[in-house]
Formats: C-alpha cells, sequence, structure tokens
DNA sequence: TATGAATGAGGTTTCATTCAT
DNA sequence: GATGAATGAAACCTCATTCAT
C-alpha cells in the first residue's frame, strides 16, 4: 500500500477511535485493531500516540476553517454571518464522533497535547474576534471586548454539540442556527423587561 | 489531626492538583505530594481516585449552587438575572484552578466518573432551563426553545472561563457580566445591522 | 480488662475470623473488627498476624491433644481406638469453622507460619505412629511401616472433615467415626475379591 | 520466540514457583523472574495471577485424569484398582512441586480461585465415588456410604503425598501402593485384635 | 515496509505495623 | 493500657513504545 493511504488509514481509524472513548481511553492497541494493521506499523507512521491525535486534529481544523469563509465587505454581512454559522454547524454535526472529540478532551493530555488542543481553539477565537472587529468597523456589530465576545460565542456553538452529543441527541443543526442567530440579532430579553433596567 | 482536618487537607489538595492536571494527568503519587500525606492516608479519607474527584465535584457544586440563588416573582426579574450572574461569575473565579478543572475534564475520566460530570452539568442546565421558563411566562424572555438556550448560555459562561483560566488571566466578573448582560439584552447585531436581511 | 482477659478475647476472635476466612484473606482489620478493640491494642498483645495465628493453632492443638487418650495395655485396644476416635472427631466438628482452618491452611503463610502448621501435624502424626507401633508390638496391628500409615489415617481423618467444612454439611462424626472403624477393621475389599488376587 | 513456547515456560515457571510458596506468597514478581521475562510478558500470555495458577491447575487434572484408566467389567477389578493407584501416584510423585501445589492450597485464593480447586476435587472424588459404587454392585467393595469412603480414600492418597513433600522426601509410590492395598484389602487391625470388639 | 512479541516504568490500591496521644 | 491515624513497602496490572525478524 502506498505510504500515504497507510497513513490515512491509521489517521482515520484513529479519529473514529479518539472520537468515540476520548484520548485518554484509547489506546494504540485500540487503534491498530481498528486500523487493522500491527502495532509496529503504526509507529512507522506517527511517532506517538499524541502525534496522531495532533494529526486528527489538524485535519479537523482544516475541515471547520473550510466551512468559515472570509467576510466580503461588500456583501450583507449579516447574512455573511448567517452563512458561516450555518456551515460551520454542518460541518461539525456531519460527523457523529467528532463534538465529543473536539469538545470532550480540554485538558489533561499531556504538556504538548494540551498545547495542540489550546492552539486549535486559539486560532478559532481569533478567526471570531477578527470577525467581530469587521463587524464593529462596519457598524453591524455593538461595541464592546472583541475577545470576550469571541469567547461567548465560541461556547454558544460548543456548548449545545457537546450536550447533544453527550446525550446520544442528533443536533438539530437548523434549529440551532435560528436559535444562535435570533439570539444575536435581539438578545434574550424582550423590551417589556428592558424598561424596569 | 482530626479526621475532618486531614479529610479536608486531602481534598484540598486533590482540587488544586486536578485543576492544574486534570483528572487523568493526576496520580494519586501527586496528590498525596501536594497534601504531603503519606499514600496510605490518602486511602485512610477516600476509597479511590475517582471518589476523591466526585467529593471534588459535589463540594463545587454545592458553591455553585449557593452563588445562584431563586427567582422572586414580585421582584424585577432581570435585576435578579444580573445578580445571579455576577454572583455565579465570582464564585466561579474566585479559585484559580476551579475553571480548569470543571470546564477541562468532560469525558473519559470511565462510566461513573462520566456521570459524575454529566450529572453536574445536568443539573446547572436544569437550573437556567427553568429560569428561562418562567422569564418566558413572564414575557421578559423571547420564544425559543429553553433547552436549547439554556445549552448556549452555558456555554457563554463555560468558555470565557476556561479560556481566561487557560490563558492564565484573571477573569474579570464585571467585564464578563456586563458584557453577557449586554448580549441578553440586545444581541450581538446593531439595529442598524437589521435593515438588510 | 485484666491482660488475660484481654488475650483471651482477641484470641478466641482471632480464631472465629480464621476460621471463617482464612488466613491470608483475614487482615488485621477484621481481627480487632471482631474483638472490638483498637488496632494499636492487638498489637499491646500479639506481636503480629501470625504470632496469634500460631497461637490459635496452639490452642486447638491442646484441644485434640486431650481428646486423644494414652492406649492403656491392660485394657482392650481395639476398644480404645474406636474411643479415640469418636472423640477426636467430636472435637473436631465440635466448632464449625476449625476444619477449615485446620486443613484449608498448609503452606503459604511464611517461613516461620508454615513451620507452625508442620510443627502441628508432625505432633499428630507421632502420636498416631506411636499408637501403631504400640498396636503392632501387642499383635493387633497388622506390620507395616508406621509412618507411611500414619499418615494415610490421618488423611482418612482431615480428608472427609475438610470436605465436609467446604460444601458446610454436618459432620455425622459417628457415621464417620463407623466408617473408619470398619475400614481399619476390614478394610474396603470383600473377601470374594481377594480369590484373583 | 514463537507464542506457545513462550506460553509453556510460563506456565512451567509458575508451576514450579506455586509449587514451592503456595498461590498467596507467589508474586507475580517471582514468577517472571523464574520464567526470565519481563513483567508485561506475564501479561500478554495470561489475564491474571489467578488465571495462571487455574490454567496450572487445568494442566495438572490432565494429567492425572490421565493416569486413572476406566474400570473394565470383565477383567479382575481388584488388579485394576491397584494398576490404577500406581499409575496416580506415580503421577503425582513424577513432579517434585506438585503435591505441595495440590494439596498445600485449599481455600482463600480469592471465590473463583477457590471454585476452581473445589471443582479440582470435586471431580476427582466423583470418579473415585463412581469406581466404589461399581465395585459394590460387583460384590467386591464392602457397603457403606461411597460418598464418605471417597473422601477418606482421597485423603489416604493426599496426605502421605502432602507430608513427603512437605519433608522433601521422594515419595516411594510403591510402597504406597503396598500399604494402601494392604489396607483396602484387610484394614489395619489384625484377626485377633477383633475378638474383642 | 510490516509485523507483533517483548519491554518496564508507572499506575492504583492494600494492609501489617508503628507511635503519638 | 488503649487508641486509631498514619505509614510506606509491595502487590497486581496497563500500555506506550521498541526492535528483531
Amino acid at each position: 500500500m502506498a505510504p500515504d493511504e497507510r497513513r490515512t488509514q491509521i489517521l482515520l481509524a484513529s479519529r473514529s477511535v479518539f472520537g468515540q472513548r476520548g484520548y485518554q481511553s484509547t489506546s494504540v492497541a485500540h487503534i491498530v485493531a481498528a486500523a487493522g494493521v500491527a502495532r509496529g506499523t503504526f509507529y512507522n507512521y506517527f511517532p506517538s500516540k499524541r502525534a496522531v491525535f495532533k494529526a486528527v486534529l489538524d485535519e479537523i481544523m482544516k475541515e471547520v476553517e473550510g466551512a468559515v469563509h472570509g467576510m466580503n465587505p461588500t456583501r450583507d454581512i449579516t447574512s455573511q454571518v448567517r452563512e458561516n454559522l450555518e456551515r460551520l454547524i454542518l460541518a461539525l454535526s456531519a460527523q457523529d464522533d467528532l463534538p465529543r472529540l473536539l469538545f470532550g478532551e480540554a485538558i489533561g493530555i499531556d504538556a504538548e497535547g494540551d498545547e495542540a488542543l489550546r492552539g486549535f481553539y486559539a486560532t478559532a477565537l481569533k478567526r471570531i474576534e477578527h470577525a467581530l472587529r469587521l463587524g464593529q468597523r462596519f457598524g453591524v456589530v455593538h461595541e464592546g471586548d472583541p475577545v470576550l465576545w469571541s469567547r461567548c460565542l465560541l461556547g454558544m456553538l460548543k456548548e449545545p454539540a457537546f450536550q447533544a452529543s453527550l446525550h446520544n441527541e442528533a443536533l438539530d443543526a437548523h434549529a440551532l442556527v435560528d436559535a444562535l442567530f435570533a439570539f444575536l440579532a435581539r438578545g434574550l430579553l424582550t423590551d417589556g423587561s428592558k424598561k424596569d433596567v
């Protein structure tokens, strides 16, 4: 088998097993069993368990990045935000075990593994933050700390996806986009409530 | 030393170490080193590593629950929401390692340990969901799926707290409350943006 | 409490627990719980777990020795053998857990503990052997190696007692004495079988 | 090394060490030292210490079963009994540490381990019992409870073998068979003794 | 390149024993 | 003398990684 194919085969098996069991509970034995290769073969393609996890993360990152398109200032921003959200959530819910992998693991891998996950989210947050700043410059996003708000937004995405995965519910992408967008558009509290504040 | 003191000492040390390293990367050796007791002493007070983790979780749960007060329908709801948020975030940021412990661990402990964490969040979500339903009945919260929204809200809290902890930043509770509340009150997008949708 | 009483209290509790659980499965925690004393108290009276086991063995040995009376050459030997057997088996079956303790433990305690058990049986075997030699001198016991025969006899006693204890059956002392004595008197095979040998 | 060889190597080493030290006093460290393999290698071939003990027991059981042939009613029964005894004792004395292993362990391993040993003896006893019933039907064995007698017979075999092993004596199979058979044929007591009973 | 047997450091847990109160 | 909290050596077992074939 061509080296690239073999690598891909191991990578896919790893992604599946990591998604089902989490990083710590996955052993190299699980991976090689799922991939149908020998232990030694695994180490011919990846130097360590952590390395293959990082590779899985990188792959996912690319898929997620592909879903989020850059803002085009000449088009309506709001629609672009909505379209990006839809694509993102569809990407997240396209594969069953992805949310558990992505949101269920945060720390505890080891110094370098944690760093990899942190890097993953740092990149995502930078993207969101950039979008927010752009929105503020164009007057479509309220003033406020873009760093803090990007984190809030990330949480609003992660948590519903993660909870749905935890409870083995299918993530209704459309309903989530609607809810998120309603939230973005007008918040949670009605005008009626605001007379008292 | 009195058993209660010793238990507390081990519990505090565990909480700190779990918070720094996560559940899986924490070994009992780390805990007893942090607590300054012998290995056997640990097992005089807790039957297993998982048991002490659950005890830490229970303790945190009580602190969090204490921070969130029940809604009083005769008082202004919005203010109560704000007050609850402030107390909650203060509780979360009162101790450095708490967010990492609480938000960095999600799955992968083991069947029972995962269940404990899941239960922790299920309870929290029920509280938020109940508050939302109440708000909807009183007309201060927009219509929409309270289950989904409670998950979004939880994410909006967890993620900023978690990211601050990851980057060893102090969590500015006041800024976060302000941001969250602005978000709740009017969303993220300006009226100006909505003419185009 | 007087030291002697306390010692006896611990000894009795140990005997009971050892009988129920065997030596290895009995922990000092079990003993002190059964005796209702503190751990430290146990070590005030016995220097080690092994020591209390040896003391239990010594106590049992005395009871067994008391059951076996010396042969009186002026009385009928056969009746004395039968009477000794009856008393011995009654002593063995007088206490439920004794057989398991005595016959279920043989080796594996440790160098000294094994020695204690071995000594117990060595003494018992010497007694049987002596009785056999006496019987041979008086012409009531067939010629043959008394050492080997004493071991056979011990086995004939131990095994039924042990098996009964294993299956939680009451040991029918009278039936066992009858069977043993019939065995001693005429063996197992009928005269009819012997024509062929 | 081929897996089968390695497994056999570990099994043999285990058998030897169990025989010398007993189950409880044998640690996996002892076994791997005797086998000359690493700790992990042991667990590649046996899932637990108990499992290898059971494997040893199974192996022995097969050897013992092979020694005892079924009775052939058309041949002289007595000779067959004698031949079976000879083969059995030879099998038992063929390997030094076997008796200690087989007769020195009785209870205290753990729930499953005890069950394995009990099963071993239950099977052996059933075989003896069956032979006795057959003998009674053919009129070559005296009337009497076959269950009780089978236990006596087992004891008559076990104890001499065990004691010889304890004292590091070679077991003289021929002498033991002669003694046992004399015992079976006419008991221990002379006719002269019986006039008084 | 592919294999899988072998490795051994390190994990959790037990428990006989000690000793300060 | 009595207590029971504390100890730590040692047990069983796991699993990421190596390396001879």
